[in-house]
RNA sequence: GGUACCAUAGCUCAGUUGGUAGAGCAACGGACUGAAAAUCCGUGUGUCCCUGGUUCGAUUCCGGGUGGUACCA
């Protein structure tokens, strides 16, 4: 614990998407006193508005939000990144304030900013580059094989199905030259801060129906338009997300609009089960229905409902 | 009203020469430290419409009912 900081917390409002997590903190924010950092790993695209329900100008103007539209999509952002960027804005913000709030959804960059990520050296775009080559050229098996040769205890342990995770280690490797498995040492960093860890759910069924409305209503508000207009860049990572790639997908495919709409739909049905698996093994996480807003309030003050 | 066909998983359907059933999609569970709205793994969840009959045994065969579809009136 660095010096005097204890009284500071704070405040994550996390849950699935179409929960309800904007209009939340910005209620709670406003209670508070203080402002928002987002923790959405697509509201960070200053290019994707529409599609990622991004705080509208007049929420914006309700409550400084922090972390949105601060990249392009052609940047390149991570999670140790957002790290030292997020705790920056947090030093700030606890000079005039006992809390910040933290919202959004994006499990990795959440567990980030709670306990930190190892150290490790940004990816170099080159190395990227071969690792994905080889990929191309020996597929998951090869990269396996070489996994296996220069660090075969995280070949032991990872999901061999999962070619992200081998590539990720590989690169690692070739530029550090000392395997993953050594480097990552799993450590959770001790922050000067309380933190307060609030998942919104709803039943599911009610969670289902708020995503299928939100994306219609995204499809009302011009959301084939923002997509479209970046088709040339589809290939872009920032553009490979739930409302967009399938729109892509449409418009190279020739299916009707509805076949397209359906499958943003189940794609961010299926997204927010995966946020609930993740958010699930949290053992410091409080649960609440987004319209329990009292209920939040008061164990965010008073450390319990 | 008559005739024909259909009724099996949430949906679309397959199947059982009579031994209580399986595909696709959807759904559900899980993993996850620099691409994370990404990436990956796992799981059939079922009064086989109802009701009599035949049979050791019926979702399957037969009769009746109900619902649906098509055609004829």
């Amino acid at each position: 614990m660095s010096s005097g900081m204890t009284n500071k917390t704070l405040v994550i409002i996390t849950g699935p998407t179409a929960v309800g997590k904007t209009a939340l903190s910005i209620r709670i924010a406003l209670e508070l006193a203080t402002e928002i950092i987002s923790a959405d790993a697509r509201q960070f695209y200053k290019e994707l508005q529409i599609g990622t329900a991004s705080p509208t100008l007049e929420e914006q103007k309700l409550v400084r939000h922090h972390l949105i539209n601060h990249l392009s999509i052609y940047d390149y952002y991570n999670a140790a990144m957002f790290e030292q960027q997020a705790l920056e804005i947090m030093n700030d913000l606890f000079q005039h304030s006992d809390y910040v709030v933290v919202t959004g959804g994006s499990g990795l960059y959440i567990d980030t900013l709670c306990h930190g990520i190892d150290e490790l050296p940004d990816p170099d775009p080159g190395i990227r580059r071969q690792v994905k080559d080889l990929y191309e050229r020996e597929g998951l098996t090869g990269l396996r094989h070489r996994l296996k040769q220069v660090d075969p205890q995280y070949h032991s342990e990872v999901d061999p199905a999962n070619h992200k995770r081998i590539m990720r280690a590989l690169e690692v490797f070739m530029s550090t030259g000392m395997p993953a498995s050594y480097l990552r040492k799993n450590q959770r960093k001790e922050r000067p801060f309380n933190i307060k860890k609030i998942v919104l759910n709803r039943p599911r069924q009610e969670l289902f129906a708020s995503i299928n409305q939100r994306v219609d209503q995204m499809i009302r508000l011009g959301l084939i338009e923002e997509a479209l207009g970046f088709f040339k860049e589809r290939h872009l990572n920032a553009l490979n997300t739930v409302g967009y790639k399938e729109l892509y997908a449409w418009l190279a495919n020739h299916w009707p609009l509805h076949v397209a709409v359906d499958k943003i739909k189940t794609n961010t049905r299926r997204y927010a089960k995966r946020q609930l698996t993740w958010f699930r093994r949290y053992d410091d996480a409080r649960w609440y229905h987004p319209g329990d807003e009292q209920a939040v309030m008061d164990f965010i003050q008073y450390g319990n409902e």
